[in-house]
DNA sequence: AATCCTTTGTGCTTTTTTTCCCAAGTCTTG
DNA sequence: CAAGACTTGGGAAAAAAAGCACAAAGGATT
């Protein structure tokens, strides 16, 4: 069967980082082996759908057994290109930054920030985690530098497009965006929000 | 029409709060009115689908002209009830914490932190923002006292789920959860996810 | 007041996503 | 080694979501 051709959905991307989530819990905790079934009561998608999605790729489990943890997480982390680490650009270093920056939780997760960047005086130079806090006008040359193709976003709304437009200058594919605005960029580009206050609101909706 | 009344759909219900973020963005640049056509283009959803989202909840549009601005920013905020400040738990006054406490977005939108909590005995009794942090083993009654109904996880995976089963306990009935792992809780409970990583996994599987 | 340009709300169609279901294969037990 | 208990992968059906397209109506212009 020829997978991995086909075109596979949006929507069946943005769960396989959840879906391998649980299976590195479940290492963790010493795990070898698991079913569409015990992952669909951990994640809360149906069983069918865990094995659909999958399918999407290839053949990974085994009939009568279920899934090989170690072997599915790999094969997981291949198809999401996190079977590496990616440099990535922090655009502001107010208390968000700060909190981003010193997150521990990427660099397992195929992630690691390697160039921050701020436009108030009193923060530029200062160090952050590892990092000394970069001036604005030198991220595009420096994220060109670095060839870092991921970038976050963490300014005021107000600031957020111009930072986007600069990334994009400077050879960013690839964004998240705490700004609670949409942002404007090329069709290539790809965007993922976190706006808090948004999931609030859809939440507040039931009460 | 007896709008309201059928069930609207969950993925409707999480797009209205982009559309009255966008709408309160054009209020603040003085606009009065606006279109299906000219929120799809500034939000990026077909102007059909924000018009058939609408719809579930009444008529709030003039043919010919488009949407009163203010009219529809109201009513949006109603039907999200988010015409009122609701009090919010924060759990963890880590890093993120602290972000989540200085961060000024929450009152204008139908938020506010009132109520800060930590299990560490150093950050007990220390203030964030205008609020001391209290210990873990008030939250269920402080909770419960104070009539909160949504919180903020912001601590380790490891501890979210004993979180979580305390806040439950304490009358909770929305999370928003920053812990990447998945909540065990009552149907009846409403969790919003933010798993920054998974996000950026999802990103890099089209690079 | 007639014409033209706009834009809504929605019935209908199409597309996408999810679920159902089972043949086929695996493992365990007696 | 036969029988029974599980579990996958995927075709087919069902359900959900999105898009199309247009009647109806507002407003501007002549």
């Amino acid at each position: 069967m020829s997978h991995t051709n086909h075109h596979v959905p949006t929507i069946v991307i943005g769960r396989l980082p959840l879906y391998l989530r649980a299976l590195t819990q479940l290492a963790v905790e010493g795990r070898r082996v698991t079913s569409s079934q015990e992952l669909s009561e951990k994640l809360g998608f149906s069983s069918a759908q865990i094995r659909k999605d999958l399918s999407y790729f290839g053949e990974f489990g085994k009939q009568g057994t279920g899934y090989e943890i170690e072997f599915l997480e790999n094969a997981l982390r291949e198809i999401l290109q996190v079977d590496r680490v990616w440099n990535m650009a922090l655009v502001g270093a107010g208390d968000l930054g700060h909190a981003l920056a010193n997150y521990d939780g990427f660099e397992l997760r195929g992630f690691r920030i390697t160039a921050i960047f701020d436009s108030a005086p009193a923060k530029i130079g200062a160090m952050l985690g590892n990092w000394r806090v970069l001036p604005m006008d030198t991220l595009r040359e420096t994220v060109r530098a670095q060839k870092i193709y991921l970038a976050i976003i963490a300014v005021p709304a107000a600031a957020a497009q111009a930072v986007a437009d600069e990334l994009v200058q400077g050879g960013v594919r690839a964004i998240l965006n705490y700004a609670p605005t949409t942002l404007s960029v090329p069709p290539q580009i790809k965007v993922f929000h976190i706006d808090p206050v948004a999931g609030l609101q859809s939440m507040t909706y039931y009460l």
